[in-house]
DNA sequence: TGCCAGGCCGGGT
DNA sequence: ACCCGGCATGGC
């Protein structure tokens, strides 16, 4: 019986060896991969750079230029990620945190204690675990696992873990067998969402091509 | 054509 | 401490 460590190793080296580095995130920013993690909330990512390339011609990607946009005129532009209207007040919400922890500063969020940001992320209305966890290992190259529905259903479908299984059970769960290490984190996610976006449909999941297929059997 | 996508909040028990 | 309805577009 190997133990969770080495068994968790072997599904990163098995997705990494299939896939290979997957470079994420995709923005061109520190900022831009927080607008994305709060706009691809419960949304295809393809819906996502739709709602950014209208924010970049609107010249609305910065903080400034979110915390001055009406927020009907922000809406209007991030439509086609959906929800909308409820996204552009996450948005403001965001922006306004920072204008108050940081003068507008994003890079220098990350100068700050690691459990006190986190802490300070979570308590920003519009971010939970997921987005918090997103902005500060792909924008700010922090050691924190981020765990989404693929992590969770990849899992539970190889008898990992229950299906249900709350969201830092989850990530501790990689953080206790994992040494902290951003790089790998940050591949490892990318690596499980490919592999769900690949092999792992919630409905006719192709499992015979998975490469992760027969991981923790034995 | 209905189901799904890289969640989170607020109100109710 | 859970549970659940609401939020909404675009692709297959």
């Amino acid at each position: 019986m190997l133990d969770r460590k080495t068994t968790l190793l072997d599904l990163y080296a098995r997705l990494y060896k299939a896939f290979g580095p997957r470079h994420w995130w995709p923005a061109d920013s520190g900022f831009e991969v927080a607008v994305g993690a709060i706009l691809t909330q419960n949304t295809a990512w393809r819906n996502v750079t739709k709602a950014i390339a209208n924010l970049k011609a609107g010249r609305l990607l910065s903080p400034r230029g979110l915390y001055d946009v009406p927020a009907p005129d922000l809406a209007k532009a991030i439509r086609p990620s959906g929800y909308y209207n409820v996204k552009a007040r996450r948005l403001k919400h965001f922006v306004h945190f920072l204008f108050e922890e940081s003068d507008g500063d994003f890079d220098q969020l990350f100068t700050k204690d690691f459990d006190t940001l986190r802490e300070k992320l979570l308590s920003v209305n519009g971010i939970g675990p997921e987005t918090a966890d997103s902005i500060l290992l792909y924008a700010g190259n922090k050691p924190t696992f981020v765990v989404d529905a693929y992590t969770r259903r990849i899992l539970f479908r190889h008898n990992c873990t229950a299906e249900e299984i709350p969201y830092d059970e989850l990530r501790n769960f990689f953080m206790d067998c994992l040494k902290p290490d951003t790089t790998m984190f940050n591949e490892y996610h990318a690596l499980l969402v490919h592999l769900g976006h690949t092999f792992c449909a919630r409905k006719d999941p192709k499992c015979t091509e998975c490469p992760a297929r027969g991981w923790n059997e034995e």
